[in-house]
DNA sequence: TATTGTTATACTCTATAACTATA
DNA sequence: TATAGTTATAGAGTATAACAATA
């Protein structure tokens, strides 16, 4: 029996490369499916010159104003010191104001300026637009099921 | 009619945060997801001295042994210059042969030692732990269509 | 000229620890 | 002592551009 030699040195040279059994798995197709839907909304943001990150912090201040940066923090999950650059920026770009409290002077009260509320209705269009672009792939039938399963796999200790 | 007074300067000082229309996002829900699987499997690969960012590479260079670098990078998605340092770890570790190839002297073939084919089993397992998991989670019954779904969030054009 | 892999560099996101100023 | 916020620093992970060796 003749068998026929390969004359490559390696695979993968013509893009027939073996991905294992990675399709099969839910752990690498919630990845892709994350980072297809991230970077998605990520463009629709720039075109608003902002970024996705920026979105969960607008909202929680424009949603809680007065809430402190610790609470903040705690909100979305993220140390208090990685809020502080992002805090800086948006003062210093006018989104947001940040006062003293009168009873703990330690603390800060956030709040959003009306360019702050400005940006976030811009953001909330683009978050409802991609939304509307994931339902469709989704379909109405199993949307609900769908998000149920994502709500349980968040919460659910893994 | 009285009302009560917040004596507070501030919201969600204790826990009571208002997310607004967050928990009701696919989007949202979507990164929440894959952030706890991610972070189950981070810590199941680093029981075993490893991360999950080894792990496609381990078993991209298992599936198809003689790999170029600029195929692998392709094959993951990742520019060239992302590799070199990951390789030289791998390397390093003795988990992965690095060979000229004879009528490409600028190219490598990648192939696994015994070591990282060993590691790359241990790994295995963990996913395979790990998507146990998820499927206790997700229902036989509804895994298939969810499957779908991620599968077709990540290809399409969003 | 084009391609393989490396280097230099930079940017984002994240965390820990030490610090200050208040409490 | 404890807490709110800042600073210094570090480490993943990613990218672009320029480069040397080879094709």
């Amino acid at each position: 029996m003749v068998r026929k030699i390969r004359r490559t040195n390696g695979a993968g040279e013509n893009g027939e490369i073996d991905y294992g059994p990675l399709p099969d798995w839910v752990g690498y197709n919630l990845r892709m499916a994350q980072a297809a839907s991230f970077q998605a909304f990520a463009k629709l943001a720039e075109e608003i010159g902002t970024r996705p990150g920026r979105f969960a912090t607008l909202l929680l201040i424009g949603r809680n104003p007065g809430i402190s940066q610790t609470a903040l923090s705690r909100a979305n999950g993220r140390d208090k010191s990685t809020l502080t650059p992002v805090l800086n920026d948006l003062a210093r770009r006018g989104l947001i104001r940040r006062e003293r409290t009168t009873n703990d002077q330690r603390a800060y009260r956030l709040t959003l300026t009306p360019a702050g509320h400005g940006l976030l209705r811009q953001l909330m269009k683009c978050a409802r637009r991609h939304e509307r672009k994931l339902d469709r792939i989704i379909g109405s039938r199993d949307q609900a099921a769908f998000m149920r399963i994502l709500k349980r796999i968040a919460t659910q200790e893994l």
